[in-house]
DNA sequence: AGCACGATTAACT
DNA sequence: GTTAATCGTGCTC
């Protein structure tokens, strides 16, 4: 079975949360050397514009921020905490700057390596945050820019499993402790919840 | 130069 | 529910 087509640069181009929407079900695909680590992408949010008082452009274009600015379909991997890394893919148009950051995934490929990179933790918990999946795939600051349309990227994404509207749920942001309103609780966070799945039993481990 | 805080996680009471 | 870990970033002095 051949693998499942790279989304293109137009699949990015378009609003912040309509992408972060999309991209449930989407395969996030990690290539490292020869092998591929993946797993389908279940929970997103969207960060859009200087004006959203959550999304790190809120202070303008900086060395930070740079790449939010940029075109779309590429990687934008930041340092938090002293020790966590997270994944964005950025959207919209050139000047505009906006992000999806992927929150967690259901693993697929490379599943011995995933686990003895999440250290004894049970199986539920191997990508069910952002920081955890970034440890799991290997994912830090090298990658910072990636052109995820890239042919042979090391990061990108395909094709997934199909996805109904009624197995997505809408939330506020996770996280967001000095935002100020509306951001702090508009619904930008995005869940893939299908009863009686393997999805679910995830997010309820988390 | 110093400071407060962060799009988190794991361990603990 | 609470808290330590740990350091880059942006802001103030």
């Amino acid at each position: 079975m051949p693998h499942a087509s790279q989304l293109t640069r137009e699949f990015y181009v378009r609003d912040t949360r309509l992408v972060a929407r999309q991209l449930l079900g989407m395969r996030l695909v990690r290539r490292e050397n020869d092998l591929r680590l993946s797993g389908i992408i279940v929970e997103t949010e969207a960060y859009r514009g200087e004006e959203d008082q959550a999304c790190h452009a809120r202070v303008g274009r900086t060395a930070r921020t740079q790449v939010m600015y940029g075109p779309p379909g590429h990687a934008y991997i930041y340092f938090t905490y002293g020790m966590h890394w997270m994944l964005n893919f950025v959207t919209e148009g050139e000047g505009y700057p906006a992000a999806v950051l992927i929150r967690a995934i259901y693993p697929e490929e490379g599943l011995d390596l995933i686990q003895a990179r999440r250290n004894g933790q049970p199986r539920p918990r191997w990508t069910d945050g952002p920081a955890k999946l970034c440890q799991a795939l290997n994912i830090d600051g090298r990658l910072h820019g990636l052109d995820l349309c890239a042919p042979h990227s090391e990061i990108f994404v395909e094709e997934g499993v199909p996805i109904s509207d009624a197995s997505v749920t809408n939330a506020p942001r996770v996280g967001l402790y000095t935002v100020p309103e509306p951001w702090k609780s508009i619904h930008w966070n995005f869940q893939l919840k299908v009863k009686g799945t393997l999805f679910e039993e995830q997010k309820v481990s988390s």
